[in-house]
DNA sequence: TGAATTGTGTACGACTTGGTACAAAATTCA
DNA sequence: TGAATTTTGTACCAAGTCGTACACAATTCA
């Protein structure tokens, strides 16, 4: 359960006293904008408390501090960006449309126009494993998680076609998603990244035995 | 230039005032060491001194600011990658092995063991791209070099041999080698990384077309 | 030797940081 | 209505931030 517990199931009778201004997971996309932008360390309380609309009393009571709040912005976005890429695969029916679906949504994901570009796991994330050992694990954790599954989904969907397949083609395809999430960050334009995600499916569909 | 040039050619009289307690090139090591663990905005100015052995009085009259000092680090870290992967690419003797050659030589790199593992462009630089556009141009331009000098290897030394090449497959190989170092960076064991560098390298030998 | 020049080290200053104390406000329950 | 409860907003704090002023040390040149 998370530090500072809300509770969430069907409450019988409201809550005793002043209500919220806000909604705690409505405010957490402007939380990560702002961490996603400055990084960890960069990004301030001041700009945090701007961004989100909540002031600082606020914010501590409910999220607990700044460390807190950056880890259950990154939880969030985990599962987001599960649905998200679970969504594209199914878009594909063969091994090369669904790699080209994926990386296309890659794309879309983390060029984020009018925001900025990248990924706030592989960026933000993991600049900070180095001196937060609890969220490096998290990330182990979240990128063999995706090795898996992606591997998984290949492997059911299209049968294991030739010599890579498995973690060890799931472990491509993340790899090439977390490619496309550092191109963007640098402020690579989208078309450039839209050919990337071409080649890169049609090279890996390549690798795993053609179809 | 640089912001504050030292002289570089061979002075024929040796410089007037009290000389230097540090040699410029040889401190920035430290600094990269300290700017990759705690990234740009985590790297206070304390920690910077402190490992560098360099007080910030003379920090600053040698090397400008903090942004200037983090430039300078880039730019020397970005020639010191290029002569190792240069190095290790001719140590293969075909696609398979020399693109084994390369990723091994990214996983030795990142893992930096004693010091904290990543990249210090992909981790540190790629994170205050979204706010330093001139570093962001600088780290575009890097990338695109290497897409084009690794695509350019390959088709040199084994020609164009199938329908993955040039630049598209210099930018797989650097994918890859991105991929490398963001696994190293949330810590992930050297024996798995050197597992996907074996994986990666059949697998894209695979797609470039055999051999 | 003494002027000129350059780097060092301490100490400081203005500002920003993450985090909190406290009173006022807004709600529910009796 | 009034007690109880929870959130809000202001104002604040100690610590840490980047950067610099200034006196002193170490060197070269005349």
């Amino acid at each position: 359960m998370s530090a500072t517990d809300e509770k969430k199931g069907p409450s019988p009778h409201k809550k005793r006293g002043r209500p919220r201004a806000f909604e705690p997971d409505a405010v957490l996309p402007q939380a990560m904008e702002t961490f996603l932008r400055y990084g960890y360390a960069g990004a301030s309380l001041e700009a945090l408390t701007t961004s989100m609309g909540v002031n600082k009393p606020s914010l501590y009571a409910t999220f607990g501090d700044k460390r807190a709040l950056f880890r259950r912005v990154i939880e969030a976005r985990v599962k987001e960006l599960g649905r998200r890429y679970r969504r594209a695969f199914d878009r594909g029916d063969s091994v090369e449309s669904s790699l080209r679906a994926v990386f296309e949504e890659a794309v879309a994901i983390n060029v984020n126009v009018g925001g900025a570009p990248g990924c706030i796991i592989g960026s933000a994330a993991a600049g900070e494993a180095v001196v937060d050992e609890d969220l490096a694990r998290f990330a182990r954790e979240y990128f063999a998680l995706c090795d898996r599954e992606l591997g998984a989904w290949f492997d059911k969907a299209y049968g294991a076609c030739g010599p890579i397949h498995g973690a060890s083609l799931g472990r491509l395809v993340s790899g090439v998603i977390h490619d496309i999430a550092i191109r963007a960050r640098i402020g690579e334009p989208k078309a450039k990244l839209r050919e990337y995600a071409r080649d890169a499916a049609l090279a890996l569909s390549r690798a795993a035995g053609g179809v």
